[in-house]
DNA sequence: CAGTATCCGACGCGATACTG
DNA sequence: CAGTATCGCGTCGGATACTG
């Protein structure tokens, strides 16, 4: 690696590049919980503007973490949850949040 | 934390803020090799200009990963280490970084 | 309800030139 | 050698209003 440098093929930095978006840590947390509709993570993280939770949720869903299912309806409806990958990264989340508890405090 | 649901106190959050500049992992990854000085640091890399070397090197030394000493000479020498806290990255780095290989390749 | 469409400001990062 | 000092730009995130 010290020959390259090149930090686009680091794998920790393509890994944290995953849920290394403003909200995107909190979005899994609320989806580890349960299914959510749009509006019902929105009630969970009020600081978030339906714009930015939009981005959010179709950067997951493009990295494979979460998956998206809008029922034909009206009014709509849009269930969003975590995929197997997503949940897959659960444990490395909580080794990180242990290292920290263990390091810092 | 689903009632709080405020990002700044997340562990992770604050985790990978410690490493998450543009060029941190790198630098860390480089120091952990080695000591060096600044300029050993730019050779390695060469793309970092030496305003953004400088700013990621104080982020990283506020946060108390790499060591300063600076020698009175002249020419002026400088020399970068990791601390013990830096080090102590080191194995949760490689962690996630195994994490990737088993999930994504 | 679950989004788009605009507009905008802050910040991180970069290029270049200068200095003790 | 190891930095500062400026200037500037692109991207991310935020505020607000509108829509199928």
């Amino acid at each position: 690696m010290e020959n390259e440098l090149d930090h686009a093929d680091c794998p920790v930095t393509a890994t944290i590049a995953l849920f290394g978006g403003r909200w995107k840590l909190l979005i899994l947390y609320v989806l580890s919980r349960n299914t959510r509709r749009f509006g019902e993570i929105q009630v969970r993280i009020p600081a978030i503007s339906k714009k930015v939770l939009t981005e959010q949720l179709r950067e997951l869903e493009a990295d494979g973490l979460i998956s998206r299912k809008e029922y034909k309806e009206l009014p709509p409806r849009v269930e969003y949850a975590l995929t197997d990958f997503g949940k897959s990264l659960c444990p490395l989340l909580i080794d990180i949040a242990a290292w920290k508890r263990k390091n810092i405090g």
